[in-house]
RNA sequence: GGCCCGUUCGUCUAUCGGUUAGGACACCAGGUUUUCAACCUGGGAAGAGGGGUUCGACUCCCCUACGGGCUGCCA
């Protein structure tokens, strides 16, 4: 059903020695891939917690790296400094590790290697890819309003392209690259395909900004070639500025990686997602109890597709995962397949494993702890619960018999069980519960033995029963709770619902 | 405005010129049942619109509509 493990055909020679790749400040900042290693990247802005739609992005280069023995890194582009905090930065961590994608290495912060962007524009400057332009803002801005109002294009043509530099002033300017005017460019992208725009709309981008401080455009193309990035895979937001950015790998003479422009999400709606939607911080399905794995395999097959393939492990989404299963057009968030996918994650999850992430989704969601007593019943009693529970919340609810404590006080809808007659049925059921072997198969040939001297059916008992044991009337089977609270507890409990 | 991308059941999707257009979630009906579920059986449900190309288009090309992106000394 799985097919062999498939490899993406676009090996990209990686660090070619150029004269303008050559190593210069901190340049080696991870070390030197192997040949033919895939190297993937997750890039966030820290401005906020880890959304839905980033958790994606990252979420496909983590299986596309893992998938074949490569590595996944995380830069925080945390350039821009009034909306970048450490909080955030905190906070896009957290989502990535309650999602279970783990990273390689230390998060690169971007800020901090302005001086290396600085660099890469400075060598442009020397070779002639760049050059320096002296016009103010406030020329610029003038000139595109004009253009506005003819209906003229905007793009704006700096006069200082081809100005000698004899005739430069004594005065601020910013770098900018020297676009081919030209031609065509065309991007050999692994989901759009081939996308080719001419030139003549392309602008000569300002790399470097007359205060000294690099543009984002420059830094992420700068980055990734540092970080030996092989293969790009981002939000297709960023589709047109790929023409811009190999504009910078090809001026520096540096390999362009694999390209992935990848439909962005949106809501139930059709329209982007966003707040109104409801949560959108990858985080909050923690609190709403939605297991990780099932949020992995919902997000993955959001977007990306193998044939028929829905439910799976991670281990099989690695086995196949590749850039051209994923899809062109954005897709809608849907809780209801998240919540299935999820009930079937829960249902085959290792007992113990599950209980440790019950345990973090009781704190992430503001419920009380559990004490060691309720610890060691509930992964007792875990096989029963979790097969029928499509999330965490419905798993605490059916988990109430375990988390209650005699005695246990019934709800409305239990207590209407407990009409005197069943009492008296059950008070009948509990010598017999004394001597009966402790098996499912036993109780419920107990059970039904003294519903039969009644005339009732097993049904007809059941509920006064699960009524006793748990106070509620939903509850995994009244015989799986007997088994997993044990004959003293049972007894007990059946003694003071009866009494 | 210019350029670029997208459009198959309600939703996620399969199809890579020839299928009664398949699957999953959801929904509806029936069955089973100790509750909620789960499970079993069945059902309704789709190629945005218009032109081409072709013996034959969901599939290739063009136009239109709608949605989205970019067009900054933002990221």
């Amino acid at each position: 059903m799985i097919d062999p493990f498939l490899f993406y055909p676009h090996g990209q020679p990686r660090r070619q020695a150029t004269q303008l790749g050559r190593p210069m400040v901190n340049e080696r900042l991870t070390a030197m891939s192997a040949p033919g290693e895939v190297v993937t990247r997750f890039a966030p802005s820290p401005t906020g917690a880890l959304h839905i739609g980033g958790a994606r992005t990252a979420l496909f280069n983590w299986l596309f790296a893992r998938g074949r023995g490569g590595r996944f890194l995380l830069r925080i582009e945390d350039t821009d400094r009034a909306r970048s905090t450490p909080e955030n930065r905190q906070a896009i961590l957290d989502g990535l590790t309650w999602l279970g994608l783990d990273w390689d290495g230390e998060p690169l912060s971007q800020f901090d290697r302005a001086p290396r962007h600085a660099e890469v524009a400075r060598a442009m400057l020397a070779t002639g890819r760049a050059y320096k332009c002296f016009s103010s803002q406030a020329e610029i801005e003038a000139f595109r309003e004009e253009a506005r109002a003819a209906g003229r294009s905007t793009l704006f043509r700096s006069p200082w392209r081809d100005e000698p530099e004899s005739a430069h002033p004594d005065a601020p300017f910013a770098i900018r690259i020297r676009a081919p005017r030209d031609g065509a460019t065309t991007i050999a992208d692994a989901v759009q395909g081939e996308v080719t725009i001419t030139n003549d709309q392309m602008d000569d981008m300002v790399l470097l900004r007359s205060d000294g401080t690099p543009v984002y455009m420059l830094a992420v193309v700068v980055d990734d070639h540092d970080m030996s990035v092989t293969h790009v895979i981002r939000g297709d937001d960023h589709l047109t500025n790929a023409f811009r950015q190999k504009m910078i790998y090809d001026a520096m003479g540096w390999p362009v990686p694999v390209m992935a422009h990848v439909p962005l999400i949106f809501g139930p709606d059709g329209k982007k997602l966003s707040k109104r939607h409801g949560a959108t911080a990858t985080r909050d399905y923690q609190a709403m109890g939605y297991p990780a794995a099932g949020m992995r395999n919902y997000l993955t097959r959001l977007g990306w597709s193998h044939g028929d393939m829905e439910f799976f492990t991670d281990a099989q989404a690695m086995a196949v995962f590749d850039l051209s299963g994923i899809n062109r057009s954005p897709a809608r968030f849907d809780l209801r397949k998240l919540e299935d996918l999820s009930g079937r994650h829960i249902a085959v999850a290792d007992d113990a494993a599950l209980l440790h992430e019950f345990e973090a989704f009781l704190a992430a969601s503001g419920r009380p702890a559990l004490t060691a007593d309720q610890h060691a019943v509930l992964l007792r009693g875990m096989y029963c619960l979790k097969e029928r529970a499509k999330t965490f919340v419905e798993l605490y609810e059916k988990a109430h018999f375990i988390l209650t404590s005699r005695p246990v006080v019934p709800d409305d809808s239990a207590a209407a069980q407990l009409d005197t007659v069943s009492r008296g049925i059950l008070s009948e059921l509990t010598p017999q519960l004394q001597t009966a072997s402790w098996d499912k198969d036993s109780l419920e040939e107990s059970v039904t033995a003294v519903a039969g001297a009644h005339g009732l059916k097993l049904g007809k008992i059941a509920g006064p029963l699960r009524a006793a044991l748990a106070g509620r009337t939903v509850s995994p089977s009244v015989f799986d709770m007997m088994l997993v609270l044990g004959r003293d507890e049972t007894i007990a409990r059946l003694t003071d619902a009866a009494g």
